[in-house]
DNA sequence: GGTGAGCTTCTTTAC
DNA sequence: GAAGCTCACC
């Protein structure tokens, strides 16, 4: 445990009660939390499968993973859970499926799956974003904590009585397909450790200590559940920054940072103030910003690092111009400076910022891994095929069902399957079960009846194999005799584009062999002879797998996944005023979530860094023209070094900012 | 009754 | 620039 400052030996040492660290950016948070891992073990006061680490992301727990492996060595990290709160929830369940009501196979519904269930919940011809927001109002309950019940008594008006009725009606139309969505892994454990007067000390006794990665950002079920697993003994240690919550939008709650102090009267408090990987600049240029938001725990984060380089703007034309520069700036950096590839990454505020990025990049060589939060997995092929393994472990997921029997096409249609539904309803089946009576097909016309017949059939010779297969064979066997990569290929215009998507259904197949994601805890249920059970347990898994592992590659990825890691480059594009801050989120007036959204980006830099913002932005087609972040005015400008910037063009910027402030005016004069 | 062409609309962010 | 939706055609 060398080379750990004295707060940090502190947090790392303190083990006799509840611990919240507020470590700032770059404070040597993970270190500590993997140090206190190899405290625990060491000091023999807890083995490894009694101490639970929990993160946010999966690329955070994979990388805690990752460091913890390279300081506790051999078996004596075996059984150690290392999960997000997602995860954890999930191995929850899956031990308690029972008392949950769920069976063995139950599918995890994604958001659009549970669009599909609210729609047809809704009163016929709800639009589109009543939908939407019917669904948003049933995940702000669960993340709440709320059940249906507790919905139904805590509604107050006519509207919330009618969205906590339909709350009901979705969570017994989830219960009837055996699934659960994503709110649910949470909520669903926290209902049942607080009800269930046996269950709470039983997971108390299987983790007794707890680490808790980025306070800040749980919302309230996730407390709650934190607060059912420690138990009153508080044997926890939480990490938080409130300069780093950027999960309000979901529901996150950083005063869970302060409630902490109140739940847990004995609560000790370490700050780690002392950042460890910015230079100078870079952190003067993180602190200026940030200090442009109001602080209830006010901290003061230095360095010893020199001041380094000055952080680069670069005002650029267009996407394209901007993805060039960096595109050549990393080339060049790689070899001049002999900085790994791994060593850059571009961070942006949307996901979809990344294609001029990725071209770029491909036109110079440059190896890069695009972490696209769950880009993969929301592949039409990938989910179609998904939904052909969802109905495969789970038959009574309908949801998977009305996508497998579309894809590929056969001769069932909207009607067809309106019927189905009808007929399943009055014999209480799911839609799968039905598909296969032949007495209900009679109903159908002869058409619609044979597509149903074929389909059922080429499920039973899938399920037939799946107790003889490796799920991964599965999967490749699905492919084939589904007709998915046959209809694939007529689907697809040319042959680079066909074996591009066919790749990603290799590389879902490739997810199946290795257990390399998840727990070492769940390993156990991935080995074996494969079988539905296998394949059931891998598939929830890999609704929550990271992509595969990065090598050394440039990191593309949203400064929201940025979070919890660092690199010695790093370019931030896109810095617009309506980019970033997102000009959606300034009109909902969270300014200073986008703030520190900048902050956390900054702060993922170890030496240098890049801003960088184009004048025109590529929009759906058109270009708009936007201004640099009103950021940059935070910015100290003894640190920056503006280069490449177009004095006309910034001729021009200035008028229209002087324009935009006059709109502003009169506005205000008008309202 | 099913399918596909062409229309609109949309994009934060993630588990 | 894709995914969804409407409408006309098979």
């Amino acid at each position: 445990m060398s080379g750990l400052n004295p707060s940090q030996r502190l947090a790392v040492e303190y083990t006799d009660g509840p611990l919240l660290v507020l470590a700032g950016a770059g404070s040597g948070k993970t270190r500590v939390i993997t140090e206190k891992i190899a405290h625990l073990i060491a000091s023999g006061r807890n083995e490894a499968r009694h101490i639970a680490a929990i993160t946010f992301t999966n690329k955070a727990a994979r990388e805690m993973r990752e460091r913890v492996a390279r300081r506790v060595k051999g078996d004596k990290a075996e059984g150690l859970t290392i999960s997000t709160f997602h995860s954890l929830g999930l191995r929850f369940l899956q031990v308690e499926h029972a008392r949950a009501g769920l069976r063995r196979g139950f599918s995890i519904f994604d958001a659009d799956d549970q669009l599909g269930v609210v729609k047809d919940l809704a009163p016929p011809g709800a639009k589109k974003d009543v939908v939407e927001g019917l669904r948003g109002l049933i995940s702000k309950a669960k993340n709440l904590g709320l059940s249906p019940d507790q919905a139904a008594e805590a509604a107050r008006s006519a509207r919330e009585r009618e969205a906590a009725a339909l709350y009901a009606r979705y969570q017994s139309r989830l219960q009837t397909f055996n699934a659960v969505d994503f709110d649910d892994l949470i909520r669903i454990p926290l209902e049942l450790l607080e009800t269930d007067a046996e269950l709470a000390p039983a997971w108390r006794e299987r983790l007794r200590y707890l680490l808790v990665d980025e306070c800040q950002d749980t919302n309230g079920a996730q407390y709650r559940l934190l607060k059912q697993l420690a138990g009153p003994r508080g044997a926890l240690t939480c990490v938080g920054d409130d300069d780093q919550s950027i999960y309000a939008w979901r529901g996150a709650n950083p005063e869970n940072l302060d409630t902490l102090a109140t739940d847990y009267p004995a609560l000790k408090v370490v700050k780690l103030e002392q950042n460890y990987r910015c230079s100078a600049r870079i952190l003067r240029c993180a602190n200026t910003l940030i200090a442009n938001n109001p602080h209830a725990h006010p901290k003061k984060l230095w360095s010893q690092h020199g001041d380094g380089e000055a952080v680069r703007v670069w005002a650029c034309k267009d996407n394209a111009h901007e993805a060039e520069r960096v595109a050549a700036e990393i080339s060049y950096l790689h070899v001049a400076k002999e900085i790994p590839w791994n060593e850059f990454a571009i961070l942006f505020r949307g996901n979809h910022q990344s294609r001029p990025l990725e071209k770029a990049l491909q036109l110079l060589r440059v190896p890069y891994h695009l972490s696209g939060g769950t880009a993969f997995l929301e592949r039409a092929e990938v989910k179609d095929a998904l939904s052909w393994l969802r109905v495969l472990a789970n038959p009574d997921d309908d949801a998977a069902f009305l996508r497998a029997i579309a894809s590929p096409k056969r001769e069932v249609g909207a009607t067809t399957l309106e019927k189905l539904a009808l007929l399943a309803q009055q014999s209480h089946q799911p839609l799968s079960k039905a598909a296969d009576n032949i007495s209900l097909l009679k109903q159908l016309t002869p058409r619609a009846a044979n597509g149903l017949a074929e389909f059922s059939q080429v499920l039973h010779r899938l399920r037939e194999n799946a107790t003889r297969m490796a799920p991964a064979d599965l999967v490749r066997d699905l492919v084939e005799r589904s007709g998915l990569l046959a209809a694939l290929r007529a689907q697809c215009k040319d042959n680079a584009t066909f074996l591009r998507r066919k790749e990603n259904l290799d590389e879902l197949a490739q997810w199946f062999d290795s257990p390399r994601h998840g727990n070492r805890a769940d390993a156990h249920a991935s080995r074996g002879t494969g079988g539905i059970a296998d394949l059931a347990a891998q598939l929830a898994l890999l609704t929550h797998a990271d992509r595969g592992e990065p090598g050394d590659q440039v990191r593309l990825m949203s400064l929201h996944g940025a979070k919890g890691l660092e690199f010695r480059v790093v370019f931030i594009v896109g810095c617009e005023d309506g980019t970033l801050p997102h000009e959606q989120a300034v009109a909902e007036g969270s300014l200073e979530e986008e703030r520190r959204l900048f902050y956390v980006g900054i702060t993922r830099a170890k030496e240098r860094l890049v801003l960088s913002h184009g004048a025109q932005v590529a929009r759906w087609g058109e270009t708009q023209n936007l201004l640099p972040s009103r950021f940059f005015a935070e910015l100290p400008a003894g640190d920056l070094q503006r280069d490449g910037a177009d004095p006309e063009l910034e001729q021009v910027q200035k008028k229209e900012r002087g324009r935009a402030a006059l709109k502003d005016l009169a506005a205000f004069f008008d309202g």
